[in-house]
DNA sequence: AGCACGCCGACT
DNA sequence: GTCGGCGTGCTC
């Protein structure tokens, strides 16, 4: 009934660590097969859409357990041998099941029995009908009484064509498409799809800025690399204009006629990010994020695929793209933690676009001002190659971090007297102030003045956050809300008093405090709403608002030129946290905040406010910048064997009830391994979550393979394990957070 | 992850 | 008497 010897390993989305073997049915038979092929396969009592992994001619699986495959599915939508290939080494580097690894390069549609629609896109452009007479007349009334549709033609006319995610990615809306479709001044089409060529007119030398030494430098020395593998991490401070760098490795990748890859950070996905590329190259960029609906990331997925996308911005997910015709990747603000994907599987995608970039043989660039100290040793040890920016052209001086001793100070609402006079001197300036405070809500707890009781969360056994203006207590770990309580749990006294302060509060206080000046809050909270954060960093620049009040969101992305005073309300937590990267983030978190304020005319401050102004890590920052804190850190970090300088692993695991993560942990664990160090199981940092009781077990060793070899024997013991379906657990190889 | 099979509590 | 609760086991 079926064609011999020929046998489909296939990946099918289920978390299982293993493929599934198939066998071809004598229908299919003509069908040659390829790995990356997507074919439909009856399993268990369903059907699923599977991914071919390999073509093999003998089965590892009793034939007569055996199953044919029942179709093989649209061509242009397989993946290429090379994709496969990459998948599955991330499958083995994080020993995650492969089908699901498999699925983050296929967009969603693709992994849906639905036929999927290719017909091509719907994009607009100018109407070249239009005689230039009646265009003038149009385009003058068009000033008077539309201004916003005015913008969008001139936008469409600057580009060519566009599609919807693009013009709506610009801050336009479709009726103002509608308006000038029928005032005739633009038409409908479909994006063409043709591979892309590079062409002369592809590159608009009219803002290239010409370069200062260092710069040239790094630009020269990656060019002369695109022919093979290579890593390069560009260290180069705030404003030291490591874009124009990108921007020229990028124009000579783009001569060569291939592609580009770009990650960047969730937030730093903006418009302002995507119109410098398109502003410099006339060429099809497509982004990949997390706005575009199934079927946009479905046509992005595709023009990528068919080589028509010259550029491609992406976040983290975007290390999966099926780039055809690559020429390089570039990994910008490489320190940011949201390119490590923190659930299911737990990958970092600047660690993968490496391994990537290697197997296909083309260069990569990291760039960072403030390099992760992961990264930062591999370059100081010449496994990549470091290029340092170290000036600001025009020699703009960067933001002064000041600390602020709070045991010398009068505090009111959390804001010392010195802070509180600065503050007043930069508004009295017409000038904006930034203010951190990674606490959202209006307080971190309520309590009972008579017995202290304190509110808690009976999932988490932690204090519930009151948000004063929902009228709601949150649980800031699991997100259950309960109403306000009038008297006290404990003794029923209704003298319940808000403790600590966060964000909401901070914005009410700072609006007492100076309350002829406008100020807005920018969180989780207030910006939950799509477009909000946009909305309100507009107003921001607009300076409708003097005052900013947030959490760390503020401190990515976004450059305020005209706030020149950013003040860090609490920094002490990162001092004595047992998260020993909590001081590396806390000096990326400043670093990068005194990088956001002031430009060249109005030099920005930043204070910091802390009860341990001589903490070493405090003082070795300050006085001595980044690049000093990161060697000093580097250097404990090697005393202590931990990552950089050791590889760590971890297993978490949970359940109802304390005893069961607790005991299937021990029980997994129980050998010994000469060359990687056990410890635990110990209860998680915070032991209970949601209901449930979590516990960890890390394992580190000295290098890779020892790490590796250890967790797989783990593995193979949890397989063996009665209580494996009683706990929920995960490895996390090289865990960025060891608290969860 | 689904989905079926299977063995014990409160409903028409 | 049955509907349905979710524990357990299986998927080429």
């Amino acid at each position: 009934m079926t064609s011999n010897s020929v046998y489909l390993q296939v990946a099918i989305p289920v978390p299982m660590r293993q493929s599934f073997t198939y066998l071809v049915p004598e229908a299919l038979a003509e069908l040659s097969f390829t790995k990356g092929d997507r074919v439909l396969v009856p399993f268990g009592n369903r059907k699923l859409i599977g991914v071919v992994l390999a073509v093999t001619t003998d089965s590892q699986v009793a034939t007569t357990k055996l199953k044919a495959i029942l179709e093989r599915l649209a061509d242009e939508s397989k993946l290429s041998p090379e994709q496969i290939d990459f998948l599955s080494v991330c499958a083995r580097y994080y020993h995650h099941p492969i089908g699901d690894v498999v699925s983050q390069a296929l967009p969603v549609l693709l992994r849906q029995i639905k036929p999927v629609d290719l017909t091509p896109e719907q994009c607009w452009k100018i109407n070249a009908e239009l005689s230039n007479e009646d265009l003038n007349k149009i385009i003058k009334k068009l000033a008077k009484s539309a201004a916003k549709q005015q913008a969008l033609y001139q936008y469409i006319s600057d580009h060519g064509e566009l599609t919807w995610p693009e013009i709506r990615m610009a801050g336009f809306l479709k009726s103002q498409i509608t308006a000038l479709i029928k005032k005739q001044l633009i038409i409908a089409g479909t994006v063409k799809s043709e591979a892309f060529v590079f062409t002369d007119d592809c590159i608009n030398c009219a803002d290239k800025l010409s370069l200062s030494v260092e710069q040239a430098v790094v630009v020269s020395s990656v060019n002369q690399q695109l022919d093979g593998f290579s890593c390069h991490l560009i260290d180069g401070i705030t404003g030291s204009g490591k874009t124009e760098v990108y921007l020229q490795i990028i124009e000579e990748v783009l001569k060569r006629s291939q592609q580009v890859l770009i990650l960047v950070p969730e937030i730093g996905l903006t418009p302002q990010t995507l119109q410098r590329f398109e502003k410099r190259f006339r060429v099809p960029v497509v982004l990949h994020h997390s706005g575009l609906n199934d079927s946009e990331r479905l046509q992005t997925w595709h023009r990528t695929k068919k080589g028509e996308a010259a550029i491609v911005i992406a976040t983290r997910s975007g290390v999966f793209a099926p780039l055809v015709n690559p020429g390089i990747i570039v990994v910008d603000e490489e320190h940011d933690g949201s390119l490590k994907q923190q659930e299911g599987f737990r990958y970092h995608a600047r660690d993968l676009a490496i391994l990537r970039a290697r197997q296909l043989d083309i260069p990569i660039v990291l760039g960072s001002a403030t390099p992760a100290l992961e990264t930062l040793q591999n370059a100081l040890s010449g496994r990549y190659q470091y290029h340092q920016l170290t000036k600001r052209p025009g020699n703009s001086n960067i933001a002064k971090i000041e600390l602020i001793d709070m045991a010398q100070q009068q505090v009111e609402f959390g804001l010392s007297g010195s802070l509180k006079k600065a503050i007043e001197v930069t508004l009295a300036r017409g000038e904006q102030v930034l203010i951190f405070l990674n606490r959202r809500g209006f307080a971190p707890a309520i309590s009972c003045q008579e017995c202290h009781w304190i509110a808690e969360c009976q999932r988490c056994n932690k204090p519930y956050t009151l948000h004063q203006k929902q009228g709601l207590l949150v649980c800031h770990h699991c997100g259950s809300q309960k109403r306000i309580p009038a008297q006290c749990g404990k003794c029923g006294s209704i003298r319940i008093k808000p403790l600590g302060q966060g964000t909401e509060q901070l914005e009410q206080r700072i609006g007492d405090l100076f309350p002829e000046y406008s100020a807005i809050r920018i969180d989780r909270d207030s910006t939950s709403r799509k477009g909000e954060l946009a909305k309100l960093l507009q107003q921001v620049t607009d300076k409708e608002h003097q005052i900013l009040v947030g959490t760390q969101m503020l401190a990515k992305g976004h450059h305020f030129p005209d706030v020149t005073l950013v003040a860090v309300l609490d920094v002490d937590g990162a001092l004595f946290s047992y998260d020993f990267r909590a001081p590396e983030h806390m000096a990326q978190l400043l670093v990068q905040v005194s990088g956001r304020a002031g430009r060249a005319s109005k030099p920005g401050k930043v204070m910091v406010q802390t009860h341990y102004p001589e903490h070493p890590l405090l003082q070795d920052l300050v006085q001595n910048g980044y690049q000093h804190f990161a060697r000093y850190a580097l250097i404990e970090r090697e005393q202590a064997r931990i990552p950089p300088f050791g590889f760590q692993a971890l297993f978490r695991a949970e359940a109802a009830y304390p005893s069961l993560p607790e005991s299937f942990l021990r029980q997994i664990s129980n050998q010994n391994f000469t060359d990687c160090l056990i410890s635990g199981p110990v209860a998680a940092a915070q032991e209970k979550k949601a209901g449930k009781y979590r516990y960890h077990l890390l394992l580190q060793a000295n290098d890779r393979k020892h790490l590796h070899a250890a967790v797989q024997q783990l593995l193979k013991n949890i397989e063996q394990s009665e209580l494996q379906n009683k706990v929920r657990w995960t490895v996390d190889i090289d865990p960025q957070e060891l608290s969860w």
